[in-house]
DNA sequence: CCTGCAATTATGCAAGCGTATAATTAAGCC
DNA sequence: GGCTTAATTATACGCTTGCATAATTGCAGG
């Protein structure tokens, strides 16, 4: 007689469920430690599963990979509109909430930053990634344009596409400094810049309108 | 008697001309393939040697890897200083000249983001990378900040702090979106939107200052 | 020329990788 | 309540990884 017992237990999720929690495992892992730390071994590790099981519900690991980085972008995605959801109605202290909100944790975070880095290079590689990556960005940017647009001003198109991505490429570097080397700048220093330099460009007040006090 | 020849030729080097082959061969395959492509022996083979001769120059790897990661820093350093070195007096036109030198080719390029992101991770576990990366960094911001200071205007030490890091984030982020999706941008545009918004944010003109020219 | 030494190569090893496949077992169904 | 089936685990294989060590060989000094 065989000694039973050995095998462990488990129990039976939806497909959905597991998916997400194996999804969730692997984006922590590369968060934490790029790419080279999400091994097979380690994503069914945290998500509480054994490594076959991976291949039970994505054809490979690249598959998994993918999957993840839709989702992530799904997530990002989500919470722009979020935040825009419970934004006042004024067009400037719409953007100037938007704004704060992309430079505040938890966008603005070391691990955050990690999983970007993580997925970069096979941004290069991966067509589908790519795509993803591209629709991504420029719905950040449409969106960022839009409120550009909304404010009380005349600008042409060419005008407005140039600020936009002026204002993204602020956003996107204070996300990069301050998320990189938090302890750089002062509590409150990354959102106020922010501001400021996207007030700047656009020539009008921004810090006015902040969403709460940063001294 | 045995088969003599078998064995690979090879010739010998000074110990800076191997360490320096080797370094270069592994900045070269993490900025294409990312850091796990930077194996010992794929590293070996593009330095034109066997791979045991690397833990020969190196006590291993990771050391291997924090040296290539300084030559990297100082290699940048070094191209900034050429940009200013070979750049007008006059402060504005000194200050477009080093901005727009920062947003083209080789600084605004695919593979140059995939060498930064592929260290990202390596940032926040190694102390030695990290302070290598914080040095660089502050570097190239205090040289902004010089660039700043120099201009024919009056500004006390908190406003051009601020400055400093609004500039150097904008080009950051025209950098990096610059490098992830060199097709979404007109030709010239980044250089142009970049030294656009740094004078928005400094409150002057440096696209009459323009190096060369950008329609 | 040949001898000694360090630079370089060759070989091997243990661990970890992604993947394939077979054995189990939880849970819905009649 | 046994049956069935799909979800889950277990095991194994071939390959690659970083690293250690032994065997060679280019090259400089007598």
């Amino acid at each position: 007689m065989a000694v039973t017992g050995n095998r462990r237990k488990f129990k039976r999720e939806g497909e959905t469920a597991r998916r997400d929690a194996l999804i969730d495992a692997a984006l922590q892992l590369m968060a934490e430690g790029g790419a080279q730390a999400a091994t097979v071994r380690a994503i069914a590790d945290r998500a509480g599963v054994t490594p076959g099981l991976i291949r039970h519900y994505f054809q490979s690991k690249e598959d998994l990979t993918r999957a993840a980085y839709g989702t992530l972008m799904d997530r990002m995605m989500a919470a722009n509109l979020l935040v825009l959801e419970t934004s006042p109605v004024d067009p400037a202290a719409r953007l100037a909430a938007f704004v704060a909100a992309s430079l505040r944790p938890p966008v603005v975070d070391a691990e955050a930053l990690g999983l970007w880095a993580a997925f970069i290079h096979k941004l290069r590689i991966d067509p589908q990634i790519r795509l993803a990556h591209e629709a991504a960005y420029l719905a950040y940017r449409d969106r960022l344009q839009l409120l550009i647009s909304a404010l009380p001003r005349v600008a042409c198109e060419a005008t407005l596409r140039a600020q936009a991505i002026a204002c993204n490429a602020v956003i996107d570097g204070l996300w990069l400094e301050g998320s990189a080397l938090p302890e750089a700048f002062d509590p409150g220093e990354i959102p106020r810049i922010g501001l400021t330099s996207v007030g700047a460009i656009l020539n009008l007040d921004l810090l006015s309108h902040l969403p709460e006090a940063l001294t």
